[in-house]
DNA sequence: CACAACTGTATTGCGCACAACTTAATCGCG
DNA sequence: CGCGATTAAGTTGTGCGCAATACAGTTGTG
């Protein structure tokens, strides 16, 4: 932690934002595996499933990429997972062939009972006060929004 | 977003801390794909090169693992490719021959003049003053210590 | 010294992430 | 209508993360 002599003392790992930011989400994710277990879902297939309870509509793959910030890549084999598990289904749109919609089948909906208390089980997890994670995730939300503007910009 | 009306409204994706966490890291980690670009590294393997340069002796796996919460399964394969790029040796201690140290090689010893200008660029990429990076820092900083801590008591 | 317990690293297997590319369907414009 | 451009999803390849496991080397104990 003595960063005093360093010829670049900002090279020093706990001077930066980063590796606490990768931390975080690594631990967040471990907590996950525990809370999840039972439901068989990972974190990222949660996150799906997250915004499957909140549409009303089947969502195409597309629209969830833009949700979670995901392309194709990620989401086609983890959909395909989520099916095989019987939670969701894939059906090509008939008005529009190159889309597949996502919906969710009776397990995927009922499973939105049982992962009702996690959100709160991670909060008394991260030790902070709902306020404190709420300005948090504002903090994050801007700072996502920052970085994908600077990405496509700066090359 | 509108949450009301939902029978779990807790499970809206923007009520949570956890998304724009997962999204931020994903977005920084995307950033340091231009600005490591030439160097040849990855995220992941500067910040193993952010720690061997911390450091004036050479690091077994082990240690590195502690410094940056990640275990052989990543680091070894990771190591790898760093000695195939050239930056670091993997050498059996002499005196433990359990342990690899791994120290710098010339080449991987230069290579820090070149990213030291990267803590910056990606600062300005985020669009918060200094104050605000180091508080968020310390943030999570926490939040990291007691989820650590949380997942090996609750189970 | 013998040997069980432990430690440090490597390996295997799975699931992301994401860039780059392919393929199929749709759209737009003459 | 014909056809090039665009869009949507899927595929491929690389590099993490990490649990589980394997295994060589070391340590502690009698």
């Amino acid at each position: 932690m003595d960063v005093s002599g360093r010829t670049y003392p900002q090279l020093a790992l706990d001077a930066q934002l980063c590796f606490p930011l990768y931390a975080a989400t690594r631990a967040v994710t471990k907590r996950y595996v525990t809370l999840l277990k039972g439901t068989g879902l990972t974190y990222p297939q949660y996150l799906v499933m997250l915004v499957l309870w909140e549409s009303d509509e089947p969502l195409s793959v597309t629209s969830l990429g833009q949700r979670l910030r995901l392309d194709s890549g990620t989401l086609t084999p983890l959909l395909k997972r989520l099916e095989t598990a019987g939670l969701v289904r894939r059906e090509r749109d008939p008005g529009d062939e190159r889309r597949v919609l996502v919906s969710l089948t009776e397990d995927g909906r009922d499973l939105e009972e049982q992962v009702s208390d996690v959100p709160q089980e991670l909060g008394a997890s991260m030790g902070i006060t709902r306020d404190e994670a709420l300005a948090l995730r504002d903090q994050l939300t801007e700072l996502v929004d920052h970085l994908d503007t600077a990405d496509s910009a700066r090359g």
